[in-house]
Order: C-alpha cells, then sequence, then structure tokens
DNA sequence: TCGGGACATCGACGGGCGTCGATGCGACGA
DNA sequence: TCGTCGCATCGACGCCCGTCGATGTCCCGA
C-alpha cells in the first residue's frame, strides 16, 4: 500500500506475537470466550474436589442436556477439560497447563506494555 | 433433572464466577479470540512507543485494509484499544486496564486450581 | 480549489456457532 | 434379561462472524 520509503510511524520492530503462536493460543481463547463455558470452567476450577459431574454442571444453567454436553466437548476438545467416566457418572476436571498457557499470554512482554 | 435428595458428587458449595461476571468478561474474550486480532493487538503492545498507526498494521499482513479496519473496530469496540487521529493517520494504542482484567480471571481463585 | 491518500463504512457472501428436540449408547439395578 | 438413568451424538434452525470489493469521509499538499 503505502511507499516503504517514507514511514509514518515505528516500523514495529520489537518482538511480537508469531502468527503461528497466535494460531495456537486463539482456539483456547474462543473456547473460553462464551459465558456458559467460562462458568463451566470456574465452576469445574472452583470446586473443592477440583472435578464436577455433568449432572450437577445441568442444574446450574437454564440450557439443555444437550447444550452443556456441548459446551463441554468444546472445552476437551481445546484441551481445557479432562473427562473421566466414573461408573454411571462423567467428572471433567480442568488442566491446568491449558490454563496457564493462557494466562501465560498476559504476562509476557507481547501483550503487556508496562 | 436428578433429586436433590441424592447428590453424586460436591455441590460445586465455593465461590465461582458469577453469571453476570461472566457475561462482562467474554466479550473481552471474543475479540482476542481471533489470531489476526491477537496479532494486532500484540503488534500495539510491543510497539516502541506503545501505538501503531493503521498503516503498517496493513501491511503485516495479507488481509484487506478493510478487514484489518473492522478487526481493529471489534477491539475498540471492546475497549481493549483507543483511537488517536493525528493528521493523516489513525493511531491504535491499547488500554492497559482492559487487558488486565482480562489476566485477572486467571489469576482469580475462580478459574486458578492450584 | 482541487486532487489524492489514509482510513472508515456499506452490502454481500460463505461458513461456523449456540441452541434445541430426538435419538443412540453404556452402565447399573430389579 | 430388561428397564432406566446419565451422558453423548445427530440433524436442524437462526444468527453472528470473517472477509471481500466498492464507496464514502476527512485531511493535507499543490
Amino acid at each position: 500500500m503505502s511507499d516503504p520509503g517514507l514511514a509514518c510511524c515505528t516500523p514495529l520492530s520489537s518482538t511480537a506475537m508469531s502468527a503461528e503462536q497466535a494460531e495456537q493460543v486463539a482456539p483456547l481463547l474462543k473456547a473460553l470466550a462464551d459465558p456458559v463455558r467460562l462458568r463451566l470452567v470456574s465452576l469445574i476450577a472452583s470446586s473443592t474436589t477440583g472435578e464436577a459431574c455433568v449432572c450437577d454442571l445441568n442444574e446450574a444453567f437454564d440450557l439443555t442436556q444437550a447444550t452443556i454436553s456441548h459446551h463441554l466437548k468444546v472445552l476437551h476438545s481445546a484441551g481445557l477439560l479432562v473427562r473421566e467416566k466414573r461408573g454411571v457418572w462423567v467428572y471433567y476436571a480442568v488442566r491446568p497447563e491449558a490454563l496457564s498457557a493462557v494466562a501465560g499470554l498476559f504476562s509476557t512482554p507481547a501483550l503487556a506494555p508496562a
């Protein structure tokens, strides 16, 4: 577009996030970018045992069981939750490394301006 | 669904994220849940002056100027960026309080399991 | 005054997302 | 063996999102 000879501002030469890194982290944020899924992760993480079964999670929302199962699948596919079937019930727990990977985004100099 | 008399697991009694809080933070995450917008914020934040003009941001992507402008508008509408027009060029800078609001999500006990 | 450059906006298109009812699948109890 | 319960999957619907070309708007220099 603009001529490389004249620069209107700084050339953004500092170390920013790479395109590959952005493509990796974006799905994690996309999985969390939903009020229902955000509350699901919060409910599971804040549980005393660190895990929760689907039957209790269903009662926390005014949504169909199919919808909750769909959201849990999205979080599980993104690698944010682990699934464990014990008898009749299914328990979900958070993957701390996945959550810390997102948390590290806002601590790196690539996103923290100060 | 299940009878309240028999509980299959812990009742999730710990302090989790409220529905209102989830509705407030989810748009911020949704604005960041895109590889292009993630790189845009990273490019602006990692700039030496803390700001960047649209003309340079356009050259960092193989996208149309209209698309970049659209992404910048999404980030601006979410409150993540501030807009300042200086002469012919428009400069964007990150709002640190918005970014720290998202970063605080992964530091609160509602999401940090350990 | 007028031409041109920088950026925003518009309208349109294709694809993905959130939600639902219905159905399938395992695991337990009678 | 058979019913039932917990959960996943399927198909469908409406809506929003990312991207584009075309056009509008504002500002500066000639």
